[in-house]
DNA sequence: GTTGCGCAGATTTTT
DNA sequence: TCTGCGCAAC
């Protein structure tokens, strides 16, 4: 008999009721990952349900990874080569290229993401001659989106009503059109975008039963977490498949629902007993994670909410500390004040990797991490690393998703001329034409003129653009024929890296900025050998489309060099849901900020989804709270006057103590040390002083040892001599460690960004 | 066809 | 402050 001693009552009840439709509605650090897990167990265990037949879906890559790993622990010697625990998007990805052929798609289609979805949308507006003023191709994004996340594909049941009637969807007959046009695209270039992978699957459902009724059978066991995440197209999924047996297990947290504005709806909590009128239902209210005190506190906030189910958290956990408010002059000074408290708590004792910071928006970031730099902290960035943002990796990328997918034409045009080959936009048109008056991908035609010059003499290509043109198609086939021959991913990589003169190119102007991008490129390589890896040990054959695919849905798995085994963590509260630390601090807590400006513009039901996600920011917290917010802040070049957030208000005034930090005294409550008034006065100076020369090494082991980079601590203001533009004057650096840029100010005028290990400084008295 | 400059507009949150 | 776009010059 499997051991449940270690789970509380409703927790037990709930890993045992296994059939039939349930709900386990799970409050913040209820242990409900833990229920999960121990669920998955009782089902391979007790019940004796082979892996095969269990689905466990979550929304992110993280979620599935935790739940993966611990129940690969728990499950010594079974055989879990058959459970699947993914995210929607990566299983329906799964699912739709073993079915592809069903729904007119070939199994090697691209993922589009969003960038390369609003490239599509921008060369349809152009082609109309419509001008990006006019209609803006985020509106127009944000229009399908809203379409596809409810679940709606041409032909479906509710086909007319997506068109014209959804109130929701409330828009004329022109973004109907472009959204038409836009699907044409897509599906001529054999690419999917993100909402397309989950009404893909709907469409193929709809239209082969057979092939519903095959999974149907699969998965008796349907488990679903984070469920207030899902939209309507995810809970449509989970209903079909769960018709027939109808064992479905969805855990949610309707208080943590922070997702409405990527379709999450609200309403699949709400209206689940409407589904499954038999249905279980389990709460679990115990908190296992955060002091009384913050627990009493965020629940004063939640209960404002009137969209709510109804949850009563309570903990058997101590009072623990009273939560600080921290009221600062500005956006420098508070993260002036994030920096002292994470040395003061350090000095305490408090290993870096227990503190995490959360801001409202990724920009905040940017002032936190300069002045944790500063102090010489070491801290990680979670979510936000634009690695496959970068223009040299895209296009690396466009390369493999054309060799994978020659129907790709957005890729292609990405790179036809990158490196230059003369072929500039007026060929590119010229041929775009063509392809389309003859019905053939642009790639096809392009080879087609390669081939069979003759044919094409009233295009008038002149010679330069033709041998460009057979050039760029001999790289491609010969690629191509690499990776049928299933030639190793990195392999071709590195082809295409060298053949297309793309790292040449690069090689040849020797530009700081070049030498960073090739360090990039040299990233991405051994990405891929990871991933190859990772393959050879899941034995699966590490193909270039998996590769790629394994990217676009799950970038948060790249380039995560853990560069530092110990640092601060900082993220938006969005993608700190689900993670936990014994002390956090919320930062920049003012209004129309967070609550965000365009929340406070539309109305109560998004002011309600602030305030869930001002819950889930507090609700990470297990022994301390910091909340900080400024009186003013730099925002576009300009100082704002900013006023507290309302939510610190709706904290009932025992949970909290109110101190200024920096600047004059204003509030009675503050507790304000002379020293730190006076060093806002010229803080700059102090700075300088107090960071660098301190002995960070002898106090702990855990600290990060600064001298084993072998660089100068740079700061705003200091005095550098350049070896190729002479003497300078720091304006500025961001990033950190290998990452990190210096801006420099040159005596003879110019300024310029570098990338610190390529630059060889010398400071200056 | 390519490069470089100047201006306008932008900030939620992410699979 | 930063980015992306359009336009003009080479």
């Amino acid at each position: 008999m499997m051991n449940l001693d270690y789970l509380n009552e409703v927790q037990r009840e709930a890993v045992k009721c296994t059939d039939g439709p349930m709900m386990i509605l799970a409050g913040a650090g209820s242990g409900k990952t833990r229920t999960l897990v121990s669920k998955i167990e009782y089902l391979l265990k007790e019940k004796k349900i082979p892996s095969y037949n269990i689905l466990a879906m979550t929304f992110s890559n993280r979620a599935a990874r935790e739940m993966r790993e611990r129940i690969q622990s728990l499950s010594e010697g079974m055989p879990l080569s058959q459970l699947l625990v993914t995210t929607f998007h990566s299983f329906c990805a799964r699912l739709l290229r073993t079915e592809a052929n069903y729904i007119g798609l070939s199994r090697n289609f691209s993922i589009y993401d969003d960038s390369e979805m609003i490239s599509v949308i921008k060369n349809i507006l152009n082609r109309r001659g419509i001008s990006q003023k006019e209609i803006h191709p985020q509106e127009i994004k944000y229009y399908i989106n809203l379409v596809k996340n409810k679940g709606y594909f041409k032909g479906c049941a509710d086909y007319e009503v997506f068109a014209k009637i959804d109130d929701e969807i409330d828009k004329d007959d022109l973004f109907y059109e472009i959204y038409e046009e836009y699907e044409r695209e897509l599906h001529t270039s054999n690419a999917v975008d993100f909402g397309g992978l989950i009404v893909g699957v709907l469409e193929l459902f709809a239209k082969h039963p057979k092939i519903l009724e095959r999974y149907q059978k699969r998965f008796k066991y349907l488990l679903v977490d984070e469920y207030q995440d899902t939209n309507r197209a995810q809970f449509l999924f989970v209903l079909l498949l769960s018709e027939v047996h109808k064992n479905i297990c969805v855990v949610g947290d309707e208080d943590q629902s922070i997702y409405s504005w990527r379709g999450a709806d609200i309403n699949n909590i709400l209206d689940f007993e409407n589904y499954f009128p038999e249905y279980q239902y389990f709460k679990l209210e115990q908190n296992y994670r955060s002091s009384k005190n913050i627990i009493d506190a965020a629940s004063h906030v939640i209960n404002q909410n009137r969209m709510r189910k109804g949850k009563v958290m309570w903990t058997d956990n101590q009072g623990g500390e009273i939560i600080e408010v921290i009221e600062c002059l500005d956006d420098t000074t508070e993260a002036k004040f994030i920096t002292e408290k994470i040395l003061e708590l350090v000095d305490s004792g408090v290993p870096y990797s227990k503190i995490a910071i959360f801001y409202r928006n990724n920009s905040q970031s940017r002032v936190i991490e300069d002045s944790l730099r500063k102090f010489r902290i070491p801290y990680k960035i979670v979510g936000g690393i634009k690695f496959y943002d970068r223009k040299e990796i895209k296009d690396l990328l466009s390369y493999m998703k054309l060799i994978t997918n020659d129907k790709d034409s957005l890729s292609l045009s990405r790179i036809i001329n990158s490196p230059a080959r003369g072929i500039g936009a007026v060929s590119l048109r010229k041929l775009e034409t063509e392809a389309i008056k003859n019905q053939l991908s642009l790639y096809e035609l392009i080879k087609d003129v390669v081939n069979q010059k003759d044919h094409y003499s009233h295009l008038k290509v002149s010679s330069k653009v033709f041998s460009a043109l057979s050039e760029f198609v001999e790289l491609i086939e010969s690629v191509k024929l690499m990776e049928k021959n299933e030639d190793l991913p990195s392999h071709c990589y590195e082809k295409i890296l060298e053949d297309s003169g793309y790292l040449g190119n690069l090689k040849s102007v020797k530009s700081y900025e070049n030498m960073a991008r090739i360090e990039n490129l040299k990233e991405l390589l051994s990405g891929i050998r990871q991933f190859e890896m990772a393959c050879i040990s899941n034995k699966e054959k590490p193909t270039l489309s998996l590769f790629l695919e394994s990217i676009t849905l799950d970038n948060s798995s790249a380039s995560e060099e853990e560069e530092y085994t110990d640092p601060v963590v900082l993220m938006t509260v969005h993608s700190s849901k689900g993670l936990e630390y014994e002390y956090v601090i919320v930062s920049g807590l003012e209004e129309n900020l967070f609550p965000s400006a365009m929340s406070l513009d539309e109305g109560e039901d998004r002011l309600e989804e602030e305030r869930r996600l001002f819950y889930v920011a507090m609700t990470r917290a297990m022994k301390k709270l910091y909340l900080s917010f400024s009186k003013g802040r730099l925002l576009w070049g300009k100082v704002q006057f900013q006023d507290p957030s309302r939510f610190l208000f709706e904290i009932p005034e025992e949970y909290y103590t109110w101190k200024a930090f920096g600047g004059r005294k204003k509030n009675p409550k503050k507790i304000l040390k002379k020293k730190t008034e006076d060093s806002y006065i010229d803080y700059g100076d102090e700075f300088s002083q107090v960071a660098p020369e301190e002995d960070f090494d002898s106090s702990s082991s855990t600290r990060y040892n600064a001298s084993s980079q072998g660089a100068d601590l740079l700061a705003s203001g200091l005095a550098v001599r350049h070896s190729l533009y002479g003497e300078g004057v720091v304006v500025r650096t961001e990033g950190y460690g290998t990452n990190e840029k210096v801006t420099i100010k040159f005596k003879q005028g110019t300024t310029k960004k570098f990338l610190r290990k390529y630059t060889p400084l010398e400071v200056l008295e």
